[in-house]
DNA sequence: CATGAATGAGGTTTCATTCAT
DNA sequence: GATGAATGAAACCTCATTCAT
């Protein structure tokens, strides 16, 4: 979870900050005061992803978090309210950093091609770098999105990389490059199978073909096929 | 989980019949008494794989399967063990079914992309009807597939299908239709890929762009795709 | 709380029978096969009566009330679902037997002064005979009787007796040997409070006067001054 | 707990000011600091009356009384010492209050039935406008006075108030008007029941009966039928 | 005087599993 | 074969209390 870290979130401490964190703009308190409080509640929350992730929700146990995070099981409830509070703190956090690195990307005025086969590669990139975000939605879509379901602050999730995803569709076509009628959706939702699937069902892939996924080679490998896959479709 | 009665595994009754279940073959005892017991066995299968499927091994409660399948708690531990055994044979007749039904596609004399487009719709319309398989294996590969790692009984899986997509990869560049030096396993794993990752994240996809996916509609549209997206990246 | 046992429940097993646990005349079972169910649960009742009262609600321990009744913790939760499920059961229980106790009396018939010295007496004596209803009483009402509103079943509680007082006013009145004009209600109140307040608060007054109060010498003189003072303020 | 605040104790701000409070005349600290800390404690011990008239020692809480006092946590423990501590300063104080009221009487050279009925009106006028002492003792009395049978403080409490009465009563039945023999703390003991037990009841009463006890209206009818009962009682 | 962070003991509740019939 | 009752371990959570500043 280390790209997690550079989300930038207001520091937080206190008791059950629940709504909106991130919204007000704190006023700078003296560094040394606020360390404690802000780094116990990080920490949780890094130990809570890495359980969550493995074990999912009704698996993780908070003694566990408890004692990977140094922090006294306590200070979960005080910080997070309840298991639950802190498992939709995890994941909302994992969801709003995807969100912005995927803002980050700026695909917008690049060529065609250049700029999906850039988003193909994040995709990939930000999965191998991130892998607890693949288990974390594995557990929330076996439970029909109970938990993210319920949360506000990712209704406008990727939204714009859909639209972003379109222009670049529709300035293909126009330059007579590109596929027509290709719905910028369902092909977001291809870009993210391909490496998804892959990095998500590695486990039983490789118990299933005997043959190891997930390794550099292997990795390598499936990313250059990953792309191939989705220009290839593209190309007129 | 329908398609999951017409697997056949021997009738089991007695106490514990981990191993090799299907093995062997048991003597006949009264007709009526096994339908019974067969009935009973199967309807808590049936209710387990739906609550595994929804909760994930850690949240599924046995109370609830048994209350689900009529029958009493004991039962479960009389046929199956354990909550893990439960949870093992669940895995296993997913998974053999599964494998079963690809076995009965019969690819090899086929046209290759006419056998390939048959293998991509053939993955749509398993998920489609057996929509607990993708839980099941997403819990496993939470997990890191500590169950299905154990089980003797899938170790030879998908290996044909890959033979034979191999086959038809090989056929297919021979004849100059179809791009040279695709990897049957990676081609493998994005057949399944599309269809499957638009079932298994189809709630927070639809959750994070508002817009509904697994009804009949989108998903016609799902497959159409699925197939061009293949088919594209296969043609010379 | 002896006199509970007296309180004609239909025996009950099983997890959860909630609401209207009496009203269903179960049919006789096997005598040997309920028992145990049955008992285990009076005995939880039972003990439970004792440490609500002694302790409150949030002062009452789980564990306490499960080691006094000698059963299982978790029997408590199969029986009666939660803490506080359990804290209505004794709380419905000592409630519903007390009305049994009063519709008992069947006052209408006798001699005004008659009828309501019994009364005077029947209450002193059943605060004698079951101290803990003193105690679940006066829980309740410091928590503005949070429980009993919530409870159903015992809404038309009292109303008989009122309306059995008010029917001996009546005719004391009308002999022209009562006083007019009183209000049944508060007569009824001022009956209770006469012996009630003795006992709840006999431990303060103890203290505070330093004499023992609830001793058989002192309970005698309190019983007949009770009478007295009802009495005298009826008389014409 | 409005009158509370009218009893005079020395001002306490060190830490666990706890025996003998008031009798150690403190060393005069500067104005405006003395006012804050007596303010606090001041403010902490009301916010605690509350919470213990309310939900009892075992279910006050702790943060609740130091949330709605606006006090910090640290700071109860820095004046009583403990949660125990708090609770019998909250009870010492609403006792010592009642005492002192009492003692303002000044009945004893007043006709004996008008001192009475004054005595009876003042009983329940006190419950009127201080309802937390009745919860106070309710609590206490659950178990058996734990807490104030160990404080010292209230020792000869309500001594003088029993001896006042049987002054009277000795007046009155030496001029013939009064009943003989009355034994002057099961009459005190009547005099507090027929109001104490109105009020302690209320919520279940209401519940019981339908009716809605504690309005201005009841509590006026009330308190003219306690008058006329404890009379009619003493009338020779 | 005051505060937010931290703690450990203990409380309620849940769960897989087994016993007795 | 089947059932309801029972169990103990462990889970989540709460609370009074103390530490560091």
């Amino acid at each position: 979870m280390q790209l997690m870290d550079e989300v930038v979130t207001q520091p937080r401490f206190g008791p059950l900050p629940r709504k909106d964190e991130a919204a007000i703009p704190a006023p700078q308190p003296p560094k040394q005061a606020l360390r404690d409080a802000e780094r116990t509640r990080a920490r949780i929350l890094a130990a809570a992803a890495a359980e969550f992730a493995q074990k999912g929700f009704a698996g993780a146990r908070v003694d566990a978090i408890a004692e990977a995070s140094g922090a006294n099981k306590r200070m979960i409830y005080y910080y997070f309210g309840s298991k639950e509070g802190l498992y939709t703190a995890v994941l909302e956090r994992a969801y709003a950093e995807m969100r912005a690195s995927e803002r980050a990307l700026e695909l917008d005025h690049l060529e065609p091609f250049v700029g999906i086969q850039k988003l193909v590669e994040f995709k990939f990139d930000y999965f191998v770098e991130n892998p607890s975000i693949i288990s974390l939605l594995n557990g929330e879509n076996m439970q029909d999105a109970a938990y993210l379901r319920r949360s506000d602050r990712m209704a406008d999730m990727h939204a714009s990389l859909v639209q972003t995803l379109d222009a670049l569709l529709k300035r293909g076509a126009r330059a007579g490059s590109m596929r027509r009628g290709v719905d910028p959706l369902h092909l977001y939702i291809s870009i993210s199978a391909v490496s998804y699937f892959y990095f998500s069902n590695a486990s039983t892939l490789s118990k299933a073909f005997g043959r190891e996924l997930g390794t550099p080679v292997e990795n390598k490998l499936r990313r250059k096929h990953a792309v191939e896959v989705i220009l290839a479709y593209l190309r007129a």
